[in-house]
DNA sequence: CGCTTTCTAAACCGACCGGTCAAATCATTT
DNA sequence: AAATGATTTGACCGGTCGGTTTAGAAAGCG
Protein backbone atom coordinates (compact mmCIF):
# COMPACT_ATOMS: atom_id res chain seq x y z
CA UNK A 1 0.00 0.00 0.00
CA UNK A 2 2.26 2.67 1.08
CA UNK A 3 5.34 0.77 -0.40
CA UNK A 4 5.58 3.42 -3.78
CA UNK A 5 6.80 0.91 -6.03
CA UNK A 6 7.68 -2.48 -6.42
CA UNK A 7 11.26 -1.55 -6.97
CA UNK A 8 12.39 2.11 -8.31
CA UNK A 9 14.87 1.63 -5.59
CA UNK A 10 17.43 2.45 -8.28
CA UNK A 11 16.02 5.29 -9.97
CA UNK A 12 15.77 7.24 -6.92
CA UNK A 13 19.57 6.86 -6.19
CA UNK A 14 19.97 7.90 -9.66
CA UNK A 15 17.87 10.76 -9.53
CA UNK A 16 19.21 11.86 -5.50
CA UNK A 17 22.81 11.80 -6.83
CA UNK A 18 21.91 14.06 -10.09
CA UNK A 19 20.55 16.77 -7.68
CA UNK A 20 23.09 16.44 -4.90
CA UNK A 21 26.25 16.18 -7.08
CA UNK A 22 24.45 19.47 -9.12
CA UNK A 23 23.32 21.43 -6.14
CA UNK A 24 26.90 20.74 -4.47
CA UNK A 25 29.26 18.46 -6.36
CA UNK A 26 30.82 15.30 -6.61
CA UNK A 27 33.25 16.11 -3.75
CA UNK A 28 30.47 17.10 -1.29
CA UNK A 29 28.29 14.37 -2.42
CA UNK A 30 28.79 11.55 -0.25
CA UNK A 31 27.71 8.27 -0.58
CA UNK A 32 25.75 8.30 2.76
CA UNK A 33 23.78 11.58 1.97
CA UNK A 34 22.89 10.04 -1.66
CA UNK A 35 21.24 7.28 0.11
CA UNK A 36 19.82 9.45 2.79
CA UNK A 37 17.68 11.79 -0.39
CA UNK A 38 16.74 8.45 -1.95
CA UNK A 39 15.62 7.36 1.61
CA UNK A 40 17.78 3.82 0.66
CA UNK A 41 20.63 1.75 2.65
CA UNK A 42 23.94 1.92 1.46
CA UNK A 43 23.55 -1.83 1.66
CA UNK A 44 21.40 -1.51 -1.53
CA UNK A 45 23.19 1.38 -2.95
CA UNK A 46 26.40 -0.84 -3.42
CA UNK A 47 23.37 -3.73 -4.88
CA UNK A 48 22.91 -1.52 -7.97
CA UNK A 49 26.08 0.23 -8.17
CA UNK A 50 29.64 -0.94 -7.83
CA UNK A 51 31.01 2.75 -6.99
CA UNK A 52 30.37 6.13 -6.05
CA UNK A 53 32.12 7.57 -9.76
CA UNK A 54 29.89 4.66 -11.75
CA UNK A 55 27.01 5.60 -9.96
CA UNK A 56 27.85 9.21 -11.18
CA UNK A 57 28.60 7.96 -14.92
CA UNK A 58 24.93 6.42 -14.89
CA UNK A 59 23.22 9.33 -13.20
CA UNK A 60 24.79 11.54 -16.68
CA UNK A 61 23.42 8.89 -19.14
CA UNK A 62 19.75 8.47 -17.41
CA UNK A 63 19.64 12.17 -17.17
CA UNK A 64 20.93 12.80 -20.66
CA UNK A 65 18.32 10.03 -21.71
CA UNK A 66 15.43 11.62 -19.91
CA UNK A 67 16.43 15.25 -21.24
CA UNK A 68 16.66 13.75 -25.05
CA UNK A 69 13.30 13.97 -26.45
CA UNK A 70 12.97 17.92 -25.15
CA UNK A 71 16.15 18.85 -26.99
CA UNK A 72 15.16 16.78 -30.11
CA UNK A 73 11.84 18.88 -30.02
CA UNK A 74 13.36 22.13 -29.48
CA UNK A 75 15.86 21.50 -32.37
CA UNK A 76 13.25 19.85 -34.74
CA UNK A 77 13.86 20.79 -38.42
CA UNK A 78 10.18 21.76 -38.07
CA UNK A 79 10.79 25.03 -36.15
CA UNK A 80 13.06 27.81 -38.22
CA UNK A 81 17.01 27.26 -37.06
CA UNK A 82 17.32 30.41 -35.11
CA UNK A 83 14.10 29.48 -33.27
CA UNK A 84 15.63 26.31 -32.06
CA UNK A 85 18.13 28.35 -30.11
CA UNK A 86 15.40 30.51 -28.95
CA UNK A 87 13.30 28.65 -27.58
CA UNK A 88 16.12 25.81 -26.17
CA UNK A 89 17.57 29.09 -24.32
CA UNK A 90 13.79 29.91 -23.07
CA UNK A 91 13.99 26.33 -21.31
CA UNK A 92 17.48 26.80 -19.77
CA UNK A 93 16.00 30.18 -18.22
CA UNK A 94 13.24 28.48 -16.63
CA UNK A 95 15.26 25.60 -14.93
CA UNK A 96 17.80 27.70 -13.78
CA UNK A 97 14.94 30.31 -12.20
CA UNK A 98 13.22 26.85 -10.55
CA UNK A 99 16.22 25.58 -9.65
CA UNK A 100 17.55 28.54 -7.91
CA UNK A 101 14.44 28.74 -6.22
CA UNK A 102 14.31 25.43 -4.87
CA UNK A 103 17.91 25.84 -3.58
CA UNK A 104 18.60 29.20 -3.05
CA UNK A 105 21.53 29.56 -5.40
CA UNK A 106 21.90 28.97 -9.07
CA UNK A 107 23.16 25.83 -9.74
CA UNK A 108 24.36 26.11 -13.39
CA UNK A 109 25.15 23.45 -16.19
CA UNK A 110 26.37 20.11 -14.41
CA UNK A 111 28.53 18.90 -16.74
CA UNK A 112 30.44 21.75 -17.00
CA UNK A 113 30.83 21.90 -13.14
CA UNK A 114 31.36 18.12 -12.76
CA UNK A 115 33.38 17.78 -15.69
CA UNK A 116 36.24 20.35 -14.42
CA UNK A 117 36.02 19.36 -11.10
CA UNK A 118 36.80 14.91 -11.78
CA UNK A 119 37.86 15.12 -15.09
CA UNK A 120 41.57 15.15 -14.27
CA UNK A 121 41.03 12.44 -11.53
CA UNK A 122 38.04 9.99 -13.19
CA UNK A 123 38.55 8.73 -16.91
CA UNK A 124 34.97 7.31 -16.65
CA UNK A 125 33.14 10.30 -15.80
CA UNK A 126 35.44 12.73 -17.80
CA UNK A 127 34.76 10.43 -20.97
CA UNK A 128 30.43 10.55 -20.23
CA UNK A 129 30.44 14.35 -19.89
CA UNK A 130 32.83 14.45 -23.07
CA UNK A 131 30.36 12.52 -25.06
CA UNK A 132 27.57 14.43 -23.80
CA UNK A 133 29.05 17.74 -24.68
CA UNK A 134 29.38 16.20 -28.17
CA UNK A 135 25.82 15.68 -28.22
CA UNK A 136 25.21 19.44 -27.40
CA UNK A 137 27.82 20.35 -29.92
CA UNK A 138 26.01 18.15 -32.76
CA UNK A 139 22.68 19.86 -32.10
CA UNK A 140 23.74 23.56 -32.13
CA UNK A 141 26.26 23.21 -35.55
CA UNK A 142 22.77 21.87 -37.23
CA UNK A 143 20.86 24.51 -36.32
CA UNK A 144 23.62 26.94 -37.35
CA UNK A 145 24.54 25.29 -40.09
CA UNK A 146 20.98 25.73 -41.14
CA UNK A 147 20.52 29.24 -40.40
CA UNK A 148 23.75 29.91 -42.64
CA UNK A 149 21.96 27.84 -45.39
CA UNK A 150 18.90 29.78 -45.40
CA UNK A 151 21.38 32.69 -45.08
CA UNK A 152 19.70 34.02 -41.84
CA UNK A 153 22.83 34.40 -40.49
CA UNK A 154 26.91 34.09 -41.90
CA UNK A 155 28.44 30.97 -40.69
CA UNK A 156 30.37 29.31 -43.21
CA UNK A 157 32.20 26.96 -40.61
CA UNK A 158 28.99 25.41 -38.63
CA UNK A 159 31.23 23.04 -36.44
CA UNK A 160 33.58 26.26 -35.31
CA UNK A 161 30.78 28.64 -34.90
CA UNK A 162 28.67 25.33 -32.46
CA UNK A 163 32.07 25.39 -30.33
CA UNK A 164 32.09 29.02 -30.05
CA UNK A 165 28.49 28.63 -28.72
CA UNK A 166 28.70 26.50 -26.66
CA UNK A 167 31.77 27.26 -24.97
CA UNK A 168 30.23 30.87 -24.44
CA UNK A 169 26.78 29.21 -23.17
CA UNK A 170 28.71 26.86 -20.91
CA UNK A 171 31.14 29.81 -19.51
CA UNK A 172 28.27 31.82 -18.90
CA UNK A 173 26.21 29.12 -17.22
CA UNK A 174 29.56 28.64 -14.96
CA UNK A 175 29.54 32.17 -14.37
CA UNK A 176 26.17 32.68 -13.40
CA UNK A 177 26.57 29.80 -10.65
CA UNK A 178 30.32 31.31 -9.63
CA UNK A 179 28.26 34.60 -9.36
CA UNK A 180 25.45 33.10 -7.72
CA UNK A 181 23.60 35.66 -10.40
CA UNK A 182 20.77 34.80 -12.58
CA UNK A 183 21.33 37.62 -14.68
CA UNK A 184 23.95 35.57 -16.65
CA UNK A 185 21.56 32.99 -17.40
CA UNK A 186 19.43 35.78 -18.68
CA UNK A 187 21.76 37.07 -21.32
CA UNK A 188 22.80 34.36 -22.73
CA UNK A 189 20.13 34.50 -25.52
CA UNK A 190 21.49 37.89 -26.89
CA UNK A 191 25.13 36.64 -26.31
CA UNK A 192 24.57 34.06 -28.50
CA UNK A 193 22.89 36.13 -30.96
CA UNK A 194 25.57 38.56 -31.11
CA UNK A 195 28.05 35.89 -31.87
CA UNK A 196 25.70 34.86 -34.67
CA UNK A 197 25.94 38.15 -35.73
CA UNK A 198 22.26 38.47 -36.24
CA UNK A 199 20.77 41.81 -36.45
CA UNK A 200 23.97 43.44 -36.36
CA UNK A 201 26.04 44.51 -39.38
CA UNK A 202 25.81 41.16 -41.15
CA UNK A 203 21.98 41.47 -42.01
CA UNK A 204 21.92 42.20 -46.08
CA UNK B 1 73.43 27.31 4.26
CA UNK B 2 71.04 24.35 3.26
CA UNK B 3 68.13 25.90 5.03
CA UNK B 4 67.01 27.46 1.64
CA UNK B 5 65.18 30.51 3.41
CA UNK B 6 64.50 32.24 7.03
CA UNK B 7 60.89 31.72 6.41
CA UNK B 8 59.10 30.84 3.05
CA UNK B 9 57.05 28.36 5.10
CA UNK B 10 53.75 29.81 4.04
CA UNK B 11 54.80 30.79 0.42
CA UNK B 12 55.33 26.99 -0.02
CA UNK B 13 51.88 25.98 1.57
CA UNK B 14 50.16 28.59 -0.59
CA UNK B 15 52.24 27.48 -4.08
CA UNK B 16 51.34 23.94 -2.88
CA UNK B 17 47.68 24.70 -2.54
CA UNK B 18 47.84 26.24 -5.42
CA UNK B 19 49.32 23.55 -7.89
CA UNK B 20 47.23 20.97 -5.69
CA UNK B 21 43.95 22.31 -6.54
CA UNK B 22 45.14 23.74 -9.67
CA UNK B 23 45.96 20.10 -10.94
CA UNK B 24 42.71 17.76 -9.08
CA UNK B 25 40.12 19.80 -7.06
CA UNK B 26 39.86 21.49 -3.96
CA UNK B 27 37.71 18.33 -2.54
CA UNK B 28 40.68 16.07 -3.56
CA UNK B 29 43.46 18.16 -2.57
CA UNK B 30 43.80 17.28 1.29
CA UNK B 31 45.35 19.31 4.11
CA UNK B 32 47.99 16.71 4.34
CA UNK B 33 48.36 16.18 0.66
CA UNK B 34 49.17 20.36 0.75
CA UNK B 35 51.62 20.10 3.31
CA UNK B 36 53.46 17.33 2.06
CA UNK B 37 54.03 18.88 -1.05
CA UNK B 38 55.37 22.08 0.62
CA UNK B 39 57.17 19.88 2.31
CA UNK B 40 55.34 20.88 6.14
CA UNK B 41 54.05 19.31 9.00
CA UNK B 42 50.24 19.82 9.32
CA UNK B 43 50.69 21.75 12.85
CA UNK B 44 52.68 24.53 10.34
CA UNK B 45 49.81 24.75 8.27
CA UNK B 46 47.09 25.30 10.92
CA UNK B 47 50.01 28.17 12.48
CA UNK B 48 49.68 29.57 9.67
CA UNK B 49 46.22 29.50 8.08
CA UNK B 50 43.16 28.87 10.47
CA UNK B 51 41.54 26.50 7.65
CA UNK B 52 41.62 24.92 4.32
CA UNK B 53 39.18 26.91 2.36
CA UNK B 54 41.08 30.57 4.34
CA UNK B 55 44.48 28.78 2.70
CA UNK B 56 42.50 28.66 -1.13
CA UNK B 57 41.40 32.24 -0.49
CA UNK B 58 44.78 33.44 0.34
CA UNK B 59 46.46 31.13 -2.25
CA UNK B 60 44.03 32.68 -5.24
CA UNK B 61 45.09 35.94 -3.57
CA UNK B 62 48.40 35.62 -4.16
CA UNK B 63 48.54 34.01 -7.85
CA UNK B 64 46.83 36.82 -8.88
CA UNK B 65 49.02 39.60 -6.90
CA UNK B 66 52.11 37.63 -8.57
CA UNK B 67 50.02 37.64 -12.29
CA UNK B 68 48.85 41.10 -11.76
CA UNK B 69 51.99 42.53 -13.14
CA UNK B 70 51.47 40.78 -16.10
CA UNK B 71 48.73 41.50 -16.77
CA UNK B 72 49.53 44.94 -16.92
CA UNK B 73 52.08 44.46 -19.27
CA UNK B 74 50.10 42.55 -21.96
CA UNK B 75 47.39 45.12 -21.32
CA UNK B 76 49.36 48.17 -21.47
CA UNK B 77 48.17 51.04 -23.13
CA UNK B 78 51.53 51.34 -25.44
CA UNK B 79 50.23 48.20 -27.19
CA UNK B 80 47.55 48.34 -29.82
CA UNK B 81 44.16 46.80 -28.39
CA UNK B 82 43.37 43.68 -30.59
CA UNK B 83 47.40 42.92 -29.74
CA UNK B 84 47.02 42.96 -26.00
CA UNK B 85 44.58 39.94 -26.76
CA UNK B 86 46.70 38.48 -28.84
CA UNK B 87 49.80 38.56 -26.63
CA UNK B 88 47.60 37.56 -23.48
CA UNK B 89 46.05 34.18 -25.25
CA UNK B 90 49.45 33.81 -26.43
CA UNK B 91 50.67 33.28 -22.78
CA UNK B 92 47.78 31.43 -22.25
CA UNK B 93 48.51 28.81 -24.51
CA UNK B 94 52.30 28.28 -23.46
CA UNK B 95 51.23 28.54 -19.46
CA UNK B 96 48.64 25.53 -20.16
CA UNK B 97 51.24 23.63 -22.33
CA UNK B 98 54.26 23.82 -19.74
CA UNK B 99 51.50 22.81 -17.15
CA UNK B 100 49.89 19.56 -19.45
CA UNK B 101 53.43 18.72 -20.31
CA UNK B 102 53.72 18.73 -16.53
CA UNK B 103 51.38 17.04 -15.19
CA UNK B 104 50.30 14.73 -17.49
CA UNK B 105 46.58 16.51 -18.91
CA UNK B 106 45.02 19.76 -19.71
CA UNK B 107 44.17 21.62 -16.33
CA UNK B 108 42.48 24.76 -17.45
CA UNK B 109 42.06 27.87 -15.61
CA UNK B 110 41.28 27.42 -11.94
CA UNK B 111 39.25 30.13 -11.43
CA UNK B 112 36.58 28.31 -13.45
CA UNK B 113 37.08 24.83 -11.62
CA UNK B 114 37.41 26.18 -8.10
CA UNK B 115 34.50 28.57 -8.40
CA UNK B 116 32.14 26.05 -10.10
CA UNK B 117 33.26 23.33 -7.71
CA UNK B 118 32.84 25.09 -4.33
CA UNK B 119 30.69 28.17 -5.46
CA UNK B 120 27.54 26.68 -3.78
CA UNK B 121 29.43 25.62 -0.75
CA UNK B 122 32.02 28.09 0.14
CA UNK B 123 31.04 31.73 -0.33
CA UNK B 124 34.36 33.27 1.10
CA UNK B 125 36.07 31.49 -1.82
CA UNK B 126 33.15 31.98 -4.22
CA UNK B 127 33.65 36.50 -3.50
CA UNK B 128 36.81 35.96 -4.27
CA UNK B 129 36.75 34.11 -7.58
CA UNK B 130 33.96 36.52 -8.48
CA UNK B 131 36.29 39.40 -7.65
CA UNK B 132 39.25 38.20 -9.68
CA UNK B 133 36.70 37.00 -12.64
CA UNK B 134 36.03 40.25 -12.25
CA UNK B 135 39.41 42.01 -12.87
CA UNK B 136 39.85 40.14 -16.11
CA UNK B 137 36.56 41.32 -17.43
CA UNK B 138 38.01 44.61 -16.63
CA UNK B 139 41.05 44.27 -18.65
CA UNK B 140 39.10 42.68 -21.70
CA UNK B 141 36.72 45.91 -21.63
CA UNK B 142 39.19 47.89 -21.96
CA UNK B 143 41.08 46.57 -24.62
CA UNK B 144 37.69 45.80 -26.24
CA UNK B 145 36.40 49.59 -25.93
CA UNK B 146 40.09 50.84 -27.06
CA UNK B 147 39.43 49.01 -30.06
CA UNK B 148 36.28 49.51 -30.50
CA UNK B 149 36.87 53.55 -30.36
CA UNK B 150 39.98 53.27 -32.81
CA UNK B 151 37.53 51.50 -35.32
CA UNK B 152 39.77 48.11 -35.20
CA UNK B 153 36.42 46.36 -33.65
CA UNK B 154 32.34 47.43 -33.80
CA UNK B 155 31.55 46.96 -30.10
CA UNK B 156 29.09 49.87 -29.20
CA UNK B 157 28.78 48.53 -25.85
CA UNK B 158 32.16 47.22 -24.32
CA UNK B 159 31.16 45.76 -21.30
CA UNK B 160 28.62 43.17 -23.02
CA UNK B 161 31.49 42.14 -25.53
CA UNK B 162 33.98 41.95 -22.67
CA UNK B 163 31.31 39.29 -20.61
CA UNK B 164 30.89 37.21 -23.93
CA UNK B 165 34.60 37.04 -24.76
CA UNK B 166 35.55 35.98 -20.94
CA UNK B 167 32.63 33.70 -20.65
CA UNK B 168 33.93 32.49 -24.05
CA UNK B 169 37.29 32.14 -23.03
CA UNK B 170 36.43 30.91 -20.28
CA UNK B 171 34.58 27.98 -21.54
CA UNK B 172 37.18 26.99 -23.76
CA UNK B 173 39.55 26.65 -20.77
CA UNK B 174 37.25 24.14 -18.97
CA UNK B 175 36.37 22.36 -21.97
CA UNK B 176 39.97 22.10 -23.17
CA UNK B 177 40.47 20.60 -18.89
CA UNK B 178 37.06 18.50 -19.63
CA UNK B 179 38.07 16.98 -23.13
CA UNK B 180 42.17 16.81 -21.99
CA UNK B 181 43.18 18.32 -25.52
CA UNK B 182 44.99 21.65 -26.20
CA UNK B 183 43.09 22.20 -29.46
CA UNK B 184 40.25 23.62 -27.46
CA UNK B 185 42.84 26.70 -25.83
CA UNK B 186 44.92 26.88 -29.35
CA UNK B 187 41.72 28.19 -30.95
CA UNK B 188 40.63 30.57 -28.42
CA UNK B 189 42.64 33.35 -30.58
CA UNK B 190 40.37 32.58 -33.45
CA UNK B 191 37.40 32.33 -31.59
CA UNK B 192 37.75 35.62 -29.47
CA UNK B 193 38.96 37.34 -32.76
CA UNK B 194 35.67 35.92 -34.76
CA UNK B 195 33.31 37.64 -31.46
CA UNK B 196 34.83 40.66 -31.87
CA UNK B 197 34.18 40.53 -36.01
CA UNK B 198 38.17 40.90 -36.90
CA UNK B 199 38.53 40.14 -40.43
CA UNK B 200 34.93 39.67 -41.15
CA UNK B 201 31.87 41.84 -43.04
CA UNK B 202 32.34 44.14 -40.03
CA UNK B 203 35.77 45.64 -41.73
CA UNK B 204 34.65 48.85 -43.56
C1' DC C 1 4.35 -25.25 -0.45
C1' DG C 2 9.60 -25.08 -0.82
C1' DC C 3 13.36 -23.17 -3.36
C1' DT C 4 15.99 -19.64 -5.60
C1' DT C 5 16.93 -15.09 -6.77
C1' DT C 6 16.61 -10.36 -5.98
C1' DC C 7 16.69 -6.89 -2.95
C1' DT C 8 16.96 -4.38 1.73
C1' DA C 9 18.52 -3.48 6.45
C1' DA C 10 21.97 -2.27 9.55
C1' DA C 11 26.11 -3.11 11.68
C1' DC C 12 30.78 -2.79 10.56
C1' DC C 13 35.62 -1.86 8.41
C1' DG C 14 40.09 0.49 7.79
C1' DA C 15 41.52 4.71 5.85
C1' DC C 16 41.57 9.28 5.75
C1' DC C 17 39.46 13.72 6.58
C1' DG C 18 40.05 18.62 8.67
C1' DG C 19 41.61 20.27 12.76
C1' DT C 20 44.01 20.47 17.73
C1' DC C 21 47.59 20.42 21.01
C1' DA C 22 51.64 20.52 24.11
C1' DA C 23 56.10 20.33 23.79
C1' DA C 24 60.36 21.37 21.37
C1' DT C 25 63.23 24.48 18.67
C1' DC C 26 64.78 28.58 16.58
C1' DA C 27 65.88 33.53 16.11
C1' DT C 28 66.05 37.71 18.28
C1' DT C 29 66.42 40.98 21.83
C1' DT C 30 67.98 42.32 26.27
C1' DA D 1 73.25 34.20 29.22
C1' DA D 2 68.54 34.72 29.97
C1' DA D 3 64.30 35.59 28.24
C1' DT D 4 60.99 35.93 24.71
C1' DG D 5 57.92 35.23 20.88
C1' DA D 6 57.61 33.07 16.44
C1' DT D 7 57.91 28.75 14.26
C1' DT D 8 57.98 23.64 13.91
C1' DT D 9 57.04 19.10 15.22
C1' DG D 10 54.45 14.81 15.31
C1' DA D 11 51.23 12.57 17.92
C1' DC D 12 46.49 12.81 18.47
C1' DC D 13 41.15 13.69 18.09
C1' DG D 14 36.36 12.73 16.68
C1' DG D 15 34.02 12.24 12.59
C1' DT D 16 33.15 10.85 8.03
C1' DC D 17 34.66 8.79 3.90
C1' DG D 18 33.86 4.88 0.28
C1' DG D 19 33.04 0.37 0.59
C1' DT D 20 31.96 -4.60 2.83
C1' DT D 21 29.53 -7.99 5.18
C1' DT D 22 25.87 -10.80 6.76
C1' DA D 23 21.35 -11.85 7.79
C1' DG D 24 16.95 -11.89 6.29
C1' DA D 25 12.70 -10.03 3.79
C1' DA D 26 10.26 -10.13 -0.64
C1' DA D 27 9.17 -11.87 -4.90
C1' DG D 28 9.01 -15.13 -8.73
C1' DC D 29 8.17 -19.79 -9.81
C1' DG D 30 7.81 -24.96 -9.72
Amino acid sequence: MSTPRPNDTRHRLLEAATSLIWESSYGAASVEGICQRAGVNKGSFYHFFPSKSELAVAALASEWEARKPQWDEFFSPLVAPLDRLRRWHERCVEEQVRLAAENGFVVGCPLFSLGSEVGTQNEPIRQKIDELLGFHLCYLESAIAEAHARQHIHAPNPAAKARIVLSYVEGQMTRARIQNDLAAVREIEDGVFDILGVGASCVH
